[in-house]
DNA sequence: ACTATATAGTACCATATTAGTACCATTTAA
DNA sequence: TTAAATGGTACTAATATGGTACTATATAGT
């Protein structure tokens, strides 16, 4: 079904949250509340968002969680990244030798093609433009492939 | 990491072989070892793709699998979806009704486009493209994303 | 300084999904 | 009639994921 994990699903939840307040700091719970989401679970994907520099974070009372940039140079694809891991289609397209198969599988070269464009295509979408509702059906995007 | 399963993986690998032998009956022992991959799993993943009328298949002895298609008129897409169903993002993108935090979280309708610019995306990848080996880095391909 | 509040890090468990296997029924060419 | 092949179902094992708990550390306020 090629889904995103559910904790990047909740990351960008979180971060859609934390967008709208620019600036403003919340706590975890606060981010759970607004959210939906169980506090320990909003609590884990915020330490590694804080990892991969996409949150700032204060400790203490009135600490909290805040945008590290503006939601408008923050991408979906940094998000997905930041929880699991570079945006790839198979353990080939990642890097040289992970695969058992790649001396005799020679997918390996359109694999890395296809697993580039959608990293690309979700570079492309901000933070702040995935914050912006959108009615259903919306609009489809326009995706051009293998024209290089 | 947005990975295909392995199983989808081991299909497009099934295919490939298949292609390249056009029209010629190849049987499901024989796929294996050309594909280097073992007989119960590539049989399994056979099955699915004479379900989804992409292989054609006939019993007996002599018996075996070929391509329903030409390998230009299969898409990459269309082997996905028969081995693990619509290509989604999340689960609020294949439908409503889904998803429990569908009526407090608003990302469905950009869900909805990012995956129909995905599934457009491996669309217009044939089989035949696939089975072209490409050296790597091989030219990236070109994404537009958000652009009604 | 002390205390309460909040994050940081690590380790853990339970569950769900996936991969892989086995078995028996059915078809069909020789 | 027989053997070779697919069709279908059900099962097992391994892995990944989601979710939780606990301890350490930092800090604002009194």
């Amino acid at each position: 079904m090629l889904r995103i994990s559910k904790m990047t699903d909740y990351a960008i939840m979180v971060m859609v949250e934390l967008h709208g307040l620019r600036g403003e700091v919340l706590s975890a719970h606060a981010l759970a509340e607004r959210s939906h989401l169980e506090l320990p679970t909003v609590s884990k994907v915020l330490k590694l968002l804080v990892k991969t520099d996409l949150v700032a974070s204060y400790r203490g009372p009135s600490g909290g969680y805040s945008l590290e940039r503006d939601a408008e140079e923050i991408s979906v694809a940094e998000i997905i990244a930041a929880i699991e891991g570079p945006i790839a289609m198979t353990e080939c397209s990642v890097e040289e030798g992970l695969c058992a198969q790649e001396a005799v599988c020679g997918l390996r070269g359109n694999w890395q093609r296809i697993s580039l464009a959608i990293a690309k295509a979700m570079e492309a979408v901000s933070l702040a433009e995935m914050a912006q509702p959108v009615k259903t059906p919306a609009a489809p995007l326009h995706i051009t492939t293998f024209n290089a």
